[in-house]
DNA sequence: ACCCAGGTGGCCC
DNA sequence: GGGCCACATGGG
C-alpha cells in the first residue's frame, strides 16, 4: 500500500490528532527530550512539576540547580541523564539565543537539524521532533512505531534512520502538516495496537478490519 | 515477576 | 559501520 493510502486510512480511523501535545514550542523541546524512551503519561508528570516550580523556561532551566532538576523530572525516568541533558539544551540555547527561539529556528532546515544534532542528549528523533512541531519546519519523524509499520507492511526494507527518513518524504508530498499528522496517527496506531500480534497492530490498515470502514 | 515505553551516547570490534 | 549496554520510572 501507498504511504499516502495508509495516512488517509489512519486518519479516516483515528482523526486528526493536533499534534505536538503543548502549548509553546519551548515545551516542545523540553517533552521531546523527556519522551526519549518513557510514556507520555510519565512525561506529562514531569513537565506540570516544572511548570508548578517555575521552570518551564529556556533561563530557568539554564540555571536550575542540577540536583533540583532531577527530582522535579524524576518521573520521566533516566533523571539523572534527562536532567544533565535538558540543562546543557537550555544553557546552550540561553547562551546563543536568550529567550528567543525564532531566531534559532528561522535557520534552514539542514544547519538547524546539523546544530541541534551537535547537542548531547539530542539524537535525530528528537531533533527533528523539535524541528516538526516546535519549528514547525517539515521534516518527517522515524520513531520505533514507524519503523516496525514500514517492516510490517513490507513498505520497505531499509532500516537505517536517514534512509528511512529520506524514503517518507520521498513518497509524500512536501507538506507540514501532513508529517505532523501522519508521525501523531502512526505513534497512536502503535500505541493502540498490541505489538505482539502483527495482526492486531496493522489492523486499522487491512481491508477487512471492522475499525477501518 | 516479568515486559515495555514517541532514544541516546559510550564503548568495543 | 554494526552490536551491546546503561540509563529509571510507572503501568500492564
Amino acid at each position: 500500500m501507498a504511504l499516502l493510502q495508509i495516512y488517509k486510512r489512519l486518519l479516516k480511523h483515528f482523526g486528526r490528532q493536533y499534534w505536538w501535545p503543548a502549548d509553546t514550542s519551548f515545551e516542545v523541546i523540553v517533552g521531546a527530550i523527556l519522551t526519549q524512551q518513557t510514556t507520555w503519561k510519565n512525561v506529562e508528570k514531569a513537565i506540570d512539576n516544572l511548570r508548578e516550580n517555575d521552570l518551564l523556561d529556556v533561563s530557568s532551566l539554564a540555571r536550575v540547580n542540577l540536583r533540583r532538576l532531577e527530582k522535579v523530572i524524576r518521573p520521566a525516568g533516566y533523571f539523572h541523564q534527562k536532567a544533565e541533558r535538558l540543562k546543557g539544551v537550555c544553557k546552550y540555547i540561553y547562551k546563543n539565543y536568550g529567550d528567543d527561539l525564532d531566531k534559532l529556528f528561522s535557520k534552514p532546515i539542514p544547519n538547524l537539524r546539523e546544530e541541534l544534532l551537535s547537542l548531547n542528549g539530542l539524537g535525530p528523533e528528537t531533533v527533528d521532533s523539535i524541528i516538526l512541531y516546535a519549528a514547525n519546519k517539515p521534516i518527517f519523524v522515524i520513531d520505533a512505531y514507524t519503523r516496525r509499520m514500514a517492516h510490517r507492511l513490507g513498505i520497505t526494507d531499509l532500516d537505517q534512520y536517514e534512509d528511512l527518513r529520506k524514503y517518507f518524504e520521498k513518497h509524500l508530498p512536501n507538506d507540514l502538516e501532513l508529517y505532523q499528522e501522519f508521525h501523531a496517527l502512526i505513534v497512536e496506531l502503535g500505541k493502540n495496537y498490541c505489538k505482539t500480534k502483527p495482526n492486531c497492530f496493522l489492523c486499522p490498515l487491512r481491508k477487512e478490519c471492522q475499525f477501518s470502514q
